[in-house]
RNA sequence: CGGGAUAUAGCGUAGUCCGGUUAGCGCACCUCGUUUGGGACGAGGGGGUCGCAGGUUCAAAUCCUGCUAUCCCGACCA
């Protein structure tokens, strides 16, 4: 039977054998792609599903926009074009024409004007938007839309970086600058409260430097969070983009005293990315372990009765316990299928089921079950009549992973402030290091050529000319972590 | 976009150097039976345009040419 490979051996690989194993996804054919097999779409469904609750309730609005996009529209924002020129899905033609059984590009259907598959939808939004918006009346707009956008990456891993993605992207259109960057720092706070209180997982944020920040942004605010190789990875991203695409796409509003004046945006995303940090935050060598608010089956029951001794009996027995949990509101399922028990225990752990519950004609005859923790491996008989219990165990269970890796973030970061320690640690393991910057590129840079680590975020602005860069010895100007990152 | 590797059943592979039976094996799958408390076992069975297109040859998975795709490592990136 498939075995994952260790973590300490390749994380890489363990990586990648979670995902294929669990069946979570598995690759598409085209370069890139990855099908997302209903596993791994159901854990991504609870996530979108808990997120989505929170955009409605914070006053957006779901709307959904083209994925083809004029490549005219992408021209319209300098720094925009910048980021995203170099990894666009262009469409040229609409027609194919079979010659002997062989496709080919019919070159009289070549179009006009080419089209670029969306790899981000602020340009067609701001072309609407100029539609939408004449005056401060109509401010401010406040869309979300859940799509998949396109990035042709030269590089890609299942989750991580795919040529298609799954996300959300919330777009909106404020009348002033305090407002939009209101909006952009709430969007922080929504997401840390999704990674922390439903994927267990903590975060660390801060504003992005000049070099790391979202083409066409003023700001970008990211959420970074720490792998079990102690790496980074940036699990979501709030930009507010000042007037950049407002006047890109000349979009204005006539105020109160009925003055023109320049509209504020902000965008912000998570994407199926996050899925791949779930993964590389929890998992051990066994396999997933999944958080039980997001988990797709938070109980699964695996009755043990080889000889179907009172067959009736136990099924109802098992059918009472199942009820029991489904009337608590918890998902529950139970494993019915041809495999032997051991395989059963292995696979539910592979999948990173929270709770287990073996009933076998042991437990049955002493109205009893067996509850076994993923995350401790613990078990423990209880009677039918305690099965109340098990939504605490669950809470429990997901307050316990956050804290581990809570600990684990703790343990790894260190604050230093000399280059040369700072070299000897990073060569050594991967970590994130907190430490003062000077705001220069070329700081940021060299660091980056000499150690492979780059600024995952700015943590804090300094005004003391006490504290000097790291690198430059110059008077610092932020507090950043750095570390090296996916 | 550079460097490397690979392409044989659903997956993993042997065979390729040195052309020659009906392309072999493991896992998975199907049938039957025995099993089942930490990845069960036996017997039987099905499944292959050997990545694609040409070429050499009496004969090509094997040699030659071209193409395509994927994976790994770098540069770039959510």
């Amino acid at each position: 039977m498939a075995k994952i490979t260790k973590q300490s051996d390749n994380f890489a690989k363990w990586y990648t054998d979670v995902i294929l194993e669990a069946d979570l996804a598995e690759y598409g054919p085209v370069k890139g792609t990855m099908v997302i097999k209903p596993y791994g779409y159901s854990l991504w469904e609870n996530v979108k599903d808990t997120l989505n609750s929170m955009i409605k309730e914070s006053g957006h609005e779901n709307a959904y926009f083209p994925l083809f996009i004029p490549k005219s529209f992408l021209e319209k924002e300098a720094k925009h074009v910048e980021g995203f020129a170099k990894e666009c899905a262009v469409v040229t033609h609409s027609k194919l024409i079979s010659e002997d059984g062989v496709l080919k590009v019919d070159p009289s259907s070549k179009l006009e004007e080419e089209i670029i598959v969306r790899p981000t939808s602020e340009t067609i939004i701001w072309h609407m938007f100029k539609k939408w918006v004449t005056s401060y009346r109509d401010l401010p707009i406040k869309i979300n839309q859940w799509a998949n956008v396109v990035r042709w990456e030269m590089r890609t891993r299942l989750f991580l970086r795919t040529s298609e993605f799954l996300w959300q992207e919330g777009h909106t259109a404020h009348a002033t600058k305090e407002e939009a960057m209101a909006e952009t720092l709430m969007i922080v706070d929504m997401y840390k409260c999704l990674f922390e209180d439903h994927l267990a997982i903590p975060t660390m944020i801060g504003r992005k430097s000049n070099m790391e920040r979202f083409a066409g942004a003023d700001e970008t605010y990211s959420i970074e969070t720490m792998m079990r190789d102690k790496k980074a990875l940036q699990a979501g991203t709030s930009h507010y983009l000042g007037t950049n695409f407002g006047t890109a796409f000349d979009v204005k509003f006539q105020s109160k005293e009925n003055k023109e004046q320049p509209v504020f945006a902000t965008s912000w995303g998570v994407s199926t990315r996050m899925i791949g940090a779930l993964i590389m935050v929890h998992g051990d060598d066994k396999g997933l372990k999944i958080p039980p608010r997001i988990a797709p089956h938070q109980v699964v029951i695996i009755p043990i009765n080889p000889k179907n001794e009172e067959k009736e009996k136990f099924d109802n027995f098992v059918d009472t316990i199942y009820n029991k949990l489904k009337n608590d509101s918890i998902r529950c399922s139970i494993d019915n299928s041809n495999n032997s028990p051991g395989f059963k225990f292995n696979n539910w752990e592979l999948k990173g089921a929270p709770l287990r519950i073996d009933i076998g004609l042991k437990e049955f005859q002493n109205n009893k079950v067996t509850v076994c923790r993923r995350d401790t491996g613990e078990k423990e008989e209880i009677s039918p009549g305690q099965l109340s219990q098990l939504s605490s165990t669950l809470e429990d269970i997901q307050k316990g992973m956050y804290s581990s890796a809570s600990t684990f973030l703790e343990e790894n970061t260190f604050e230093l402030n000399d280059y040369s320690e700072f070299k000897k640690l990073l060569s050594k393991e991967n970590c994130f290091i907190k430490t003062y910057w000077d705001g220069s590129d070329i700081s940021e840079l060299k660091i980056k050529q000499e150690t492979k680590a780059t600024i995952r975020c700015i943590l804090e602005d300094v005004n003391d000319s006490n504290l000097k860069c790291i690198f430059s010895g110059e008077p610092a100007k932020h507090l950043v972590v750095f570390a090296k990152a996916y």
